[in-house]
RNA sequence: GCCGCCUUAGCUCAGUCGGUAGAGCGAUUCACUCGUAAUGAAUAGGUCGUCGGUUCGAUUCCGACAGGCGGCUCCA
C-alpha cells in the first residue's frame, strides 16, 4: 500500500508524516481524546475524513471554539432526534450553534412546554447512552429531496442553495442556515445504532462530533418562538434554545455565569436598593426614579452637563410636544411613525410627543441669521423623547418608551465635519471611561440596498460614510460593519461598551446627517458673503440616561464607586451613646457635600452592618467608646477589610479624596 | 406586534383536588445598648392583577384585557 504523505499540527509543532492511503484523520489522533474534529487545508471536517497527499492536518480539541461550536451542534442534532421521537409529527427548521450554546427550531402543532423539556433530556441522554455515530454522506440535490420529502423546511433550504449557486449572502441572510447545506454539495448525517441501523437523519453540512457518546455536559435552557429564516412575515417556529460543554464543571460554570448575570440584573438590583420603578398606573417602559435613583441620576446629569460644556456645547431646552408639521420637515413621520406615539388633536391641529430632539434643535439654529464664525455650533441637552415601542421589546431600563437623551447636534460647515467627528468621538470615549467603562468596540451602520428607508442621494450617503468611517477607524478601536442600520437621514457609528461580565450594549451614537440641513433650510453665511447649508452631526453619548443607569448597574452589580453612590457614608454607633458622636462627623462630612446617614435605629450593630453591607455603601463609619476617645472614626469597607482608628479629619480627607477622583474603593 | 410561561402581603414564595388564605424578610410598637453580615416579643398588612363567564359558591375552572418574564422581530 503507497504511502502517503501529510503534515500533521500537534500542540508540539507542526511535523511531516507518512501514513498509508485511506488513513482516516482519527488515526492520527487516536491518543487525544480531547480531539473531536479536525482541521484539514483549512476546513474543518469529521475524525472520519479520509486524508489525501499534503493535507495540512490539525486536531481541534473539544474545548476549543470550533470544538464547542461542532459540539453544540451535534447536541442540537440530538435535541431534533429527541423532539422527533417525542413529537413524530415535528417538522424540522434550523439548528446551529450559537454563543453559549444551541438551538433548534421546529415546526409542531402544539409549543413545547417548560414540562417538554424534562421529556426531552431524558430521551437525549437516551440518545447519547447509545453511542450513535453520525455517518456522512455526500447526496445530489434530488436525492436530498427525495429522502427529506417530509422536511419542507429543509426542501426550502436545498432550493435555495439552488437559487444562490456559489453565493452564501442568500443563505446568510437565514441566520444558522449555512450550517445546514453550506454552499458546496449537500451532505446527510446519518445517526447510526449499534446495529449500524440509521436511527434518525438531518440534512447538514457538518462536521460532528464522531459519536453522541461524546457529548459530555447539555442542558436544554428554555423554549421560545422564532420566526421561520427570522421573517416576521413567515410562520413562528417553536425553538429550543440549549446549552452543551466539554465537562460537565464546563457546565456547571455556565450555569455559574448566568447566575452571577442574574444576581447583577438591574431590574432586580433596582428593586432592592430602591433606586426605580415601574408603576403600572403609568404605563409599561415608563420608569420613575426613587430618592436613591434620583442621586445617581443627578450626579450623571450634572457630570455630563459639565463635560459638555467644557467642550464647547450650549446648554438648551425643548419642549415634550409639538405640532406634526415639524416631525414633516425633518423627515420624521415618514419614516419613523410607526415608533411614535399617535397623535393628539388640538384646536385643530395634531400634536405629537417628541421622538427626536433634532427638529427642535434646527429650530434654534434657524432662529436668526447664523455666521460661519459660529460654526461649528454645538447645542445639547436632555431632551425626553417618547417612543412606542412594541410590546414584547420594552425591557427594564434598557428599552423604554420614556427617555432621555444627552442629545447634542453640532451645526459645522462640510469640511469641519470630519474634525468634529473625531472630537465628538474623543470626548464620547473619555465620558464612558469616567463612569468606569473601559472595554469599547464601534460599529458602523450604513444604508443597505432597500432605499425606501433611507433619504438621500448615493453620493451624500458615500460622502458621509467614508468620513464617519475614517474618524472611527483613528479610534484604534476595532470597527464592526453594519449594513442597513443606518438612520434615515444618514449613516451611524455607534459605541458599543463591555461591561464588568463581558456582555456588550449598545451606547453612544454619532450620526451624519445632510439631509435635515435641507429639509429645514438651514444656513449659513460664508466668509465670501453667501450662504451655504450646515452639515450636522448627532450625537448622543450615554444614548439614553435610563439604559446607561441600567448598564451602569449591572456593570458595577449595583456597587456604585463613591461619586456616584446615593449613600456614600453609613455612620453606625456601637451603642447609641455613641449616636451623637456621629451626628457631629457626618455633619462636618456633609459640609463638604458629601452624602451621610447615621443609623440611629434601635437595631443592634451588627445588624446595622448587615443592612449598610446589603444596601453596597460604600464607606462603613462605625464608632464606639475607643474611636470617640481617640477623635476617630473606623472604617469599615464592602469587602469586609477594616481600618480602625482613622483621626476624624483624615476620614473626611480620605471618603473626599475618593469621591473627588472618582475611584472605586 | 408575534409565540410560550407567569401574576397570592412592600419583597421572596407556600397553599386552596372549587367552600373568601399562610411563612420568612420588611414595616410599626415594646424590651434589649451590644466592636464589624440577621436580639427577642407583639401588632398591623391581602376584595389572591382587572373585567366577564361557568357554578349554590371562583383566589382556584374557562375567556378577554392589563402587567411581567423568556425569545422572535425591531431599537437609544
Amino acid at each position: 500500500m503507497p504511502d502517503v504523505p501529510v503534515n500533521v499540527t500537534s500542540p508540539s509543532g507542526t511535523a511531516e508524516q507518512r501514513v498509508s492511503a485511506g488513513t482516516r484523520a482519527w488515526e492520527l489522533f487516536k491518543d487525544d481524546p480531547d480531539v473531536i474534529a479536525v482541521r484539514v487545508d483549512g476546513q474543518l471536517r469529521d475524525l472520519s475524513h479520509e486524508l489525501t497527499e499534503g493535507s495540512e492536518v490539525e486536531g481541534v480539541a473539544i474545548d476549543s471554539d470550533d470544538g464547542r461550536a461542532i459540539l453544540r451542534h451535534s447536541t442540537a442534532h440530538v435535541l431534533a432526534q429527541a423532539v422527533q421521537d417525542v413529537f413524530p409529527d415535528a417538522k424540522l427548521g434550523i439548528g446551529p450553534p450559537v454563543e453559549n450554546g444551541f438551538y433548534y427550531d421546529f415546526d409542531v402543532e402544539t409549543p413545547f412546554v417548560p414540562e417538554d423539556l424534562e421529556k426531552l433530556e431524558t430521551r437525549m441522554r437516551k440518545i447519547i447512552k447509545d453511542n450513535q455515530k453520525f455517518s456522512r454522506r455526500a447526496v445530489s440535490d434530488d436525492e436530498a429531496r427525495e429522502e427529506l420529502a417530509d422536511e419542507p423546511y429543509k426542501l426550502e433550504l436545498i432550493g435555495l442553495k439552488g437559487v444562490s449557486a456559489g453565493s452564501t449572502t442568500e443563505l446568510s441572510a437565514v441566520e444558522g442556515a449555512s450550517a445546514e447545506v453550506g454552499s458546496g454539495e449537500l451532505t446527510i448525517y446519518d445517526n447510526l445504532d449499534r446495529n449500524g441501523d440509521v436511527a434518525w437523519k438531518d440534512l447538514c453540512r457538518g462536521p460532528h462530533l464522531p459519536t453522541t457518546r461524546r457529548i459530555p455536559a447539555f442542558k436544554l435552557m428554555r423554549t421560545a418562538a422564532a420566526y421561520w429564516r427570522g421573517d416576521e412575515k413567515n410562520k413562528q417556529l417553536q425553538r429550543i434554545y440549549g446549552t452543551a460543554w466539554e465537562s460537565k464543571e464546563a457546565l456547571a460554570e455556565h450555569l455559574h455565569r448566568l447566575e452571577e448575570a442574574e444576581r447583577r440584573d438591574h431590574r432586580k438590583l433596582g428593586r432592592d436598593l430602591d433606586l426605580f420603578s415601574f408603576p403600572d398606573e403609568i404605563g409599561s417602559g415608563l420608569a420613575v426614579f426613587h430618592p436613591k435613583g434620583g442621586v445617581i441620576k443627578r450626579v450623571m446629569e450634572d457630570y455630563v452637563r459639565q463635560r459638555h460644556i467644557e467642550e464647547g456645547f450650549q446648554y438648551v431646552g425643548t419642549p415634550h410636544i409639538t405640532k406634526e408639521g415639524l416631525f414633516h420637515t425633518s423627515g420624521h413621520l415618514p419614516y419613523f411613525a410607526d415608533t411614535m406615539f399617535p397623535p393628539m388633536e388640538m384646536e385643530g391641529a395634531n400634536y405629537y410627543l417628541k421622538a427626536m430632539n433634532c427638529p427642535m434643535h434646527n429650530l434654534i439654529f434657524r432662529s436668526r441669521g447664523r455666521s460661519y464664525r459660529e460654526l461649528p455650533l454645538r447645542l445639547f441637552e436632555f431632551g425626553t423623547v417618547y417612543r412606542f415601542e412594541k410590546s414584547g421589546v420594552v425591557h427594564g431600563l434598557t428599552r423604554v418608551r420614556g427617555l432621555t437623551q444627552d442629545d447634542s447636534h453640532s451645526y459645522c460647515t462640510p469640511e469641519q465635519a470630519p474634525d468634529e467627528i473625531r472630537h465628538l468621538l474623543g470626548f464620547v470615549l473619555s465620558l464612558l471611561k469616567d463612569f468606569g467603562l473601559e472595554d469599547f468596540y464601534l460599529e458602523l451602520s450604513t444604508r443597505d440596498d432597500t432605499k425606501d428607508k433611507f433619504m438621500g442621494s448615493d453620493e451624500q450617503w458615500e460622502t458621509a460614510t467614508k468620513i464617519l468611517e475614517e474618524a472611527a477607524t483613528a479610534t484604534g478601536l476595532e470597527l464592526v460593519p453594519d449594513p442597513g442600520g443606518a438612520a434615515f437621514y444618514g449613516p451611524k457609528i455607534s459605541v458599543q461598551c463591555r461591561d464588568a461580565i463581558g456582555r456588550t450594549w449598545q451606547m453612544s451614537t454619532i450620526q451624519y446627517d445632510f439631509n435635515q440641513p435641507a429639509g429645514f433650510e438651514l444656513e449659513y453665511q460664508a466668509t465670501d458673503g453667501t450662504r451655504r447649508q450646515p452639515v450636522m452631526i448627532h450625537s448622543a453619548k450615554f444614548g439614553s440616561l435610563e439604559r446607561f443607569f441600567g448598564v451602569l448597574v449591572e456593570h458595577y452589580a449595583g456597587a456604585f464607586p463613591p461619586w456616584l453612590a446615593p449613600v456614600q457614608v453609613e455612620a453606625i454607633p456601637i451603642a447609641e451613646r455613641h449616636n451623637d458622636y456621629l451626628v457631629e462627623v457626618a455633619a462636618k462630612m456633609r459640609a463638604q457635600g458629601l452624602r451621610v446617614e447615621v443609623d440611629d435605629s434601635d437595631e443592634r450593630m451588627q445588624k446595622k452592618i448587615r443592612n449598610a453591607q446589603l444596601q453596597k455603601v460604600p464607606f462603613m463609619m462605625i464608632a464606639g467608646d475607643d474611636d470617640v476617645e481617640a477623635g476617630a472614626v473606623s472604617f469599615r469597607y464592602r469587602d469586609g477589610r477594616q481600618d480602625n482608628g482613622v483621626p476624624v479629619d483624615e476620614a473626611i480627607a480620605r471618603v473626599a479624596q475618593a469621591v473627588a477622583d472618582r475611584v472605586q474603593v
